[in-house]
This record gives C-alpha cells, structure tokens and sequence, in this order.
DNA sequence: CTATTGAGTAGTCAAATGCAACTCAGCCTG
DNA sequence: CAGGCTGAGTTGCATTTGACTACTCAATAG
C-alpha cells in the first residue's frame, strides 16, 4: 500500500485540521469548554483580536461545533453565549491529547489536568482495540486506508 | 474557580498548539508517520509550497518532534530522511483523536481507519481514569488546573 | 439623557503563504 | 569530463491572512 498514492486533501486529518488546525481555534474550545463562553470575555482571556475571535467562531458556528445562543440573566441585559454542541464536545479528546502531550514533554508541571468527574482520578487517553485490548506501548497501532480512501487524482 | 483568572499561554494546550496547531503541520505529521519522509515525497504529496514544508520541517526538529537523518540505500544517491522522535510518537494519540472526530462528523465513510497490529481490530482512543473505569458517555471528564498553572499576570 | 457594556465591523499595516525560479551537490551517462 | 538529472533546499516577489486600533450600534443602567 502507498500512501502517497490517496489523496492528501481527503482524509479526515485533512478535514478535522480545516476545521480545528488553528493555534486560535483550539485555545477557543479551550476556553468555551472550561465556561468562558462569551465575546468578550474570550477576547480578554485569549488575547485575541476581536475581529479575529468573530471570525473564528463564525467559522465554528458554521461547522456546527459551537452554537451561539441568547441568554438572559435576569435583572442584567441579554448576550450570547457561545456553547459546545454535540459534535463540538466529541472534539474533547483532542483536547485530552494535546494537554497529554504538552504535559509531557512542554512542562515540568502540568498546568492543567483531566479528571474523572465520579472519582476524581486523573483521566488518560488509552488507545484501546475493540477486541479489548489495551495498547499501551508504541508501536502497536497502525494506520491503514478505509473505505473512504480516494486515490490522488492524476491524468 | 475561574478560569479567566489563569494565563492562557502557560497551558499546555497553548504550548502545543503553538508547535502542532498548525494545518500543514498535522498533515505532515501524519504523511511522516505513514511512512511519507523525503522532502521532495512530501512536498508532492501535501502540495504545500517548498519553502514552507522546509520552515515546518525545520521548526519540527528544533521541537524535537522530528529527526533529520542522512539515509543511503545502497547504488543510490544518500538523502535526508525525516523521522519521528520518540517525543513526536507521542503525538500519535493527536492524530488518532483527529481521525476519530473527523471520520465521525466529516465523512459518510471513513477515509482511514486505525486498527491494532497485533489482531486488527479498530482501535479507539477511550478516555481512562487511572482508578480504571473507563469513561464512555460524555460529561465525565473535567479539566482541572495542575500544579504548574499560572495565574495571569496584571497589576 | 448620558455612560457603559456587549458584540461586532472598518481601516490599516505587518507577517505568513504561495509560486516560480534559482542554487548546489552528488551521481550517471555518453 | 560536459551535460543531465535528482534531491534538497533557498531567494525574490505578489498575494493572502493576521493582528492592532479605532469606530459603530444597540440595550440597559443610573
């Protein structure tokens, strides 16, 4: 099997990096996943510039992974806020791999940790086969092409 | 808690964002994982402008997520190889989490499939306490801040 | 009625990207 | 040994995207 023969641009790395692939966009879910969810408070905690911040939750919002809803609190004025859809909180475990990695190897410290909401002990990420298996050392996962693989087009 | 309290570029989401949060990165990652490793290969394969792949390549071994190594197979011509690091195999659960999000969400049928070397069955990455329930419904898993989190510096 | 907050646009400028052409070294061929 | 070819990049320039600042506009608080 080559796999310089499939076509790069369709493959769900490809699709999911369009999508996610942005230092920005990550720290964005970051943040709408721990509770800052709105405009401005996202743009003070990130950084961002505004024109910025809106165009990438625009995008988010098109992709169906955030959802921008009027809230009201009573007694102050109505905003939006923005919150993880479904499919956005599938995008969880990429979060998980990140903070995994960059716990790891970028800090001494984690600066930040996941943990099981029942019993409080830190959550990993275990690549696990269907069959059961739990595949803890390198080297035992493999890539291969799926039904969806659609050879590079070249005449 | 509040998170707004703490500073958003000292988090390891931040950090590795900042060396994988990048839309060609991740696919040259991928494409280097799969066994893709000469410059000119990818350069073909991801069509991504060669000085850019050289500046990726570049920042990815000043990260120490690849290796630059000088390969000769016999009769032919020596040329450069670039490999994963062990640190940049740990990112393998990152691109599995991709997938998985992308195959679900993105494409009627998935374009790859991970599957375990040993009986080929699919694998999935499953988020794990370390007491060892495995947590499969959502909303179970809270991200917490670590001992090295930073509070954000204003005065 | 004026100030303030929330949520954005508009305008400007710098940085990153993309394309094509160029370099440069090691072979290979005639 | 001159000329090609291949691998692995640079360099120069046009275009696109990003970031920073300032401005708008509506709703509410005072």
């Amino acid at each position: 099997m080559n796999w310089a023969d499939l076509d790069s641009g369709h493959c769900s790395i490809a699709r999911a990096a369009d999508i996610v692939g942005d230092r920005w966009t990550l720290l964005i879910l970051r943040d709408v996943s721990r509770g800052i969810r709105r405009f401005d408070e996202l743009s003070a905690h990130l950084g961002i510039a505004r024109n910025i911040l809106s165009a990438r939750l625009g995008a988010l919002v098109a992709n169906g992974v955030l959802e921008r809803m009027p809230y009201a609190e009573e007694g102050r004025r109505p905003h939006q806020e923005y919150v993880m859809t479904p499919r956005g909180a599938e995008l969880l475990p990429v979060l998980l791999a990140l903070i995994a990695w960059g716990d790891r190897h970028l800090s001494e410290e984690p600066p930040v940790r996941a943990v099981h909401n029942g019993c409080g002990h830190e959550v990993r990420l275990v690549p696990t086969c269907t069959a059961g298996h739990a595949l803890t050392g390198g080297g035992e996962v493999q890539i291969v092409p799926g039904p969806g693989a659609r050879r590079v087009d070249r005449e």
